[in-house]
DNA sequence: GCTTTTTTAATGTCAGACTTTTAATTGTCT
DNA sequence: AGACAATTAAAAGTCTGACATTAAAAAAGC
């Protein structure tokens, strides 16, 4: 194995590339260890700090772990559902920071990816998490709580909406999606009135789910989405009103 | 900003933390400027190899990228569609490929997602998508067509039902799935009555987006997926006889 | 005013040393 | 012989200081 020096791009780079191939294509299998730095170096023919360099950027990905001292080393790590988890929530949720994705485009991508777990979840879902549903509904009716335990309560109950059709790839899936909406949800402030209509929409849900009624579900949720949506319309509508208040009275004075 | 020595992290991963969540906290701006090297080495009392490689780090998703040369730098980077889909893509597979996901749950997964673009697809599709599909159904009747090429047809196929729902965040979690379970497909042979009977339901698929028929689509998604499962059994049972009876061979000799 | 050259401030790379961690090995005592 | 302690060795983690390469800005030349 060796590196075209020739590339516009960094040896730290193209070693990264060349063992990131090798994992994927399978020519090195979980828990197999990489030669020692040194060894790579040599391999590669390059210094240690750019073999250091390339084996960062795989530990980035979570692709190997290393561990210090006496046949330690670079292994290849197995992934795990919990960090392919979040590693999508970090780019998912970045992806949307950074292009200013309109909420109804997300706000529909997250409920219609919801709605697929419908069919699965009216068969499979458990009576334990039906009761985390209602219970987190039960908490969204106590009027101290704060947006932030109204949103993070959100999250939980939606959650187990997905863990009830008992599929870990659109566990997987999921998940990201609903967890990386969050920062635009929690740019909306919900009234009272906003928090009781969503409270009825969570009960009709949990009720669908209860008498494993899918269509019921799917039609809860498409409730949902277009209220959120509206409600999401409602206060950027009167956010930018107040915003060309403000520049009116600029211009006036 | 300053780093703490007692932690059992290396000292690469906190500086790169620390620098992550500032960029999604939003302290750092998109095509913000880092300071160089030698300046985040002197804020953080470290070595500038060790900075150099959190920043390696933060390179590898994405988070930044570094440009040479007199007034150059890391600089924030914007992540685009393309960027993240393929990271996902990467991280997707190699959960596949490393966690024994049964061939079941993960086709599950992919036409359920899949469904829950049926209803926007069928609302806005548009003619050049439609062309699309019916360009590959009718390069999948091509009889020379190899197996690598009549998935990767496949592929384009579903890509473009999945466009048609013209929802950008959709298509990045949709594709994601559907080229994920790619090395799973590869492992299935068509046969020609396989291949007629699939090509048969895309047409049906075809034929429903056409017509805008909601329903339909997802009929026709639903029993795409049923045969899907239903080959793989067949398939993978095939492999395991054979594997058994070879046992049996070796046990008698 | 335009082109070419020089300067300069960055990243990229290297070599070599030292520190810390960790597990295997060896030694010692009971 | 077995249990505990000391030694050793191999590896990652870190640091220092240097040099190479790039690319943009500034200066020089026409």
């Amino acid at each position: 194995m060796k590196i075209d020096p020739t590339k516009n791009t960094d040896y730290s780079a193209q070693i990264a590339k060349a063992i990131r191939d090798a994992i994927i294509s399978g020519q090195l299998n979980v828990n197999d260890r990489l030669p020692s730095e040194a060894e790579l170096a040599e391999q590669f023919e390059v210094s240690r700090p750019t073999v250091r360099e390339a084996l960062k950027r795989l530990a980035a990905q979570s692709l190997i772990r290393t561990q210090r001292g006496a046949f330690g080393g670079a292994f290849i790590n197995q992934i795990s559902y919990e960090e392919a988890h979040s590693q999508q929530i970090t780019t998912s949720t970045l992806l949307l920071s950074m292009n200013d994705v309109s909420f109804d485009v997300a706000c529909e991508a997250r409920f219609a990816l919801e709605r697929s777990c419908a069919p699965f979840a009216a068969q499979r879902r458990t009576a334990d998490q039906l009761a985390t549903m209602r219970a987190e509904i039960h908490r969204q009716t106590q009027p101290g709580l704060s947006d932030e335990g109204w949103c993070a309560s959100d999250v939980t109950f939606h959650r187990a909406l997905v863990e009830s059709a008992h599929n870990v790839i659109l566990s997987y899936q999921l998940a990201g999606a609903v967890e990386a909406m969050q920062p635009l949800m929690n740019m909306i402030t919900f009234t009272a009135r906003n928090r009781e209509k969503i409270i009825s929409l969570h009960t009709d849900i949990a009720d669908a789910l209860e008498q494993r009624d899918q269509q019921q579900i799917e039609h809860a949720l498409l409730a949902l989405s277009d209220y959120t949506k509206n409600l999401a319309d409602n206060v950027f509508a009167a956010k930018q009103k107040n915003k060309t208040d403000i520049d009116n009275q600029k211009a006036q004075s």
